[in-house]
DNA sequence: ATTGACTCTATGGTATGACAATTGATATAA
DNA sequence: TTATATCAATTGTCATACCATAGAGTCAAT
């Protein structure tokens, strides 16, 4: 429409040019998910409520429904939304849980091949402060569920290699229950799955470890029971570290039967 | 077909049934985007390269093409995907960055009414290891960028309460460029943007607020410098507890004050 | 009154086809 | 050399049709 672009005068319309950003046009599906999910955190949709129906959708956005199922396809890998099918079915607002974070979280650590040292040093950055935590907040049942745990990790770190690992990562995963901070639980428990899957592959767990464990659990566990925070926090501190001396020199002798 | 479930012996069935889990019925488009993950996780599609175009997927897979689409949407909100229109385009893949992992761990805080009180000891957590990597294994870069920052919050602090804001949130994600540890940065990076935006409606960074920070800030830059990483590891303790205190205070404050 | 089988129906799930918009490459002209 | 136009492959979008699912309701048999 009305002739545009004769050459009169290039040099400001290339400043004009450079001026502007690279400009990237928004797809309806993102438009639309952005719109959603801003509608959702807003409390116009609280957790448990149902978006409209895809064909109602449909006909207030006026996109096509192609643009609109995937827009909730975006919106369920957020973990904003599960959808059922069939009559009463529809998109179900719900919160995003630890699993899905824990899912991203992963992602993240695979496309970045974050180092199984790394997670070690995560680890060793949260788990201090949720031993202060669980020391101050536990209730009766979260100190039950340690206990159950410390027994069960007890029984398997004689012979059940695999058992004991998973138990492992179960009472990481108890003590920042125990915490009562959401975030910090949501955290240890993406670390305790990365951790567990590298530990299939990996060579640790051998048995003076085991017995590393399982004692330096014990230990934090009694702090936790007489709700001694710093006391808690300060035995975290100290196991972990000397469980990532043990890790970091059986990683090195494995290399070097490695490399032999 | 084929008369399959004349009454006979319904207890053993009922007994069968209850050992089966609830059964979910897989969608094309999420079967489809598992396999697709799995095949870049496994090295398959490494970062940069382009998955096969649409319409290759649907001759492939035997599926239409809006459930192919449905399916790169979520690896798209997943981060895994970056898909361009046009000639040569397609569906390029990535490494889920800082942001994608910073706007899911949003989305899961929001979701679970994280507190301000809750993010300040996820900080409390993350930062002294955060600090005493940095000490360890900083660049001179790393060092620059940090005094740069810092000389740029003492500009804002006098008066500038957002920019001060702003800055802030960068020193703390500075500081965790600085410890290598990707996994620590991208969650140092998740808890700034939280407080940054929390903070815009909160009552904080009073102005001797401002200077506590200002001042604990250099201190563990400077035991940085030194490479002295317990000492960093000290100071990011002690600084952020007197923090926590004054923020509480503030806030309890603020509340007394509301309510009147 | 309980159970079971059937139907009804609103909803999501999927496939197909058509066309528009985008964008890099290429050819063409100035 | 530098614009400009054209081309071609690819994603973006819409419309339509039909299938699959699942809860509610109905009703008969027990």
């Amino acid at each position: 429409m009305a002739a545009a672009t004769p050459a009169s005068s290039t040099v400001p319309a290339r400043a004009a040019a450079r001026a502007l950003g690279a400009i990237r046009v928004p797809k309806s599906s993102g438009v639309l998910a952005d719109r959603l999910q801003q509608q959702i955190l807003s409390g116009g949709y609280p957790a448990g409520s149902v978006l409209p129906t895809e064909r109602e959708l449909v006909s207030t956005t006026g996109l096509g429904r192609g643009s609109v199922r995937e827009a909730l396809r975006i919106l369920e890998a957020q973990g904003l939304l599960r959808t059922r099918a069939g009559r009463f079915g529809g998109s179900v607002v719900s919160k995003p849980d630890d699993a899905q974070l824990a899912s991203h979280i992963s992602l993240f650590a695979k496309g970045h091949s974050i180092s199984l040292h790394a997670l070690v040093e995560a680890r060793q950055a949260l788990e201090p402060m949720v031993a202060y935590l669980a020391a101050r907040n536990h209730t009766k049942a979260d100190l039950a569920a340690l206990k159950l745990i410390a027994a069960r990790l007890d029984a398997a770190a004689i012979a059940d290699v695999p058992q004991f690992l998973l138990e492992n990562a179960n009472w990481h995963n108890a003590l920042a229950v125990a915490s009562h901070n959401d975030l910090l639980r949501a955290f240890t428990a993406s670390i305790s799955g990365l951790m567990l899957e590298a530990s299939r592959m990996e060579y640790f767990a051998a048995p003076e470890v085991r017995g590393l464990v399982t004692h330096a659990h014990r230990r934090i566990l009694l702090a936790i029971e007489a709700g001694d925070g710093d006391l808690a926090r300060q035995r975290a501190e100290r196991d972990l570290q000397a469980y990532a001396k043990h890790l970091e020199a059986a990683v090195k002798t494995a290399r070097r039967r490695a490399r032999r």
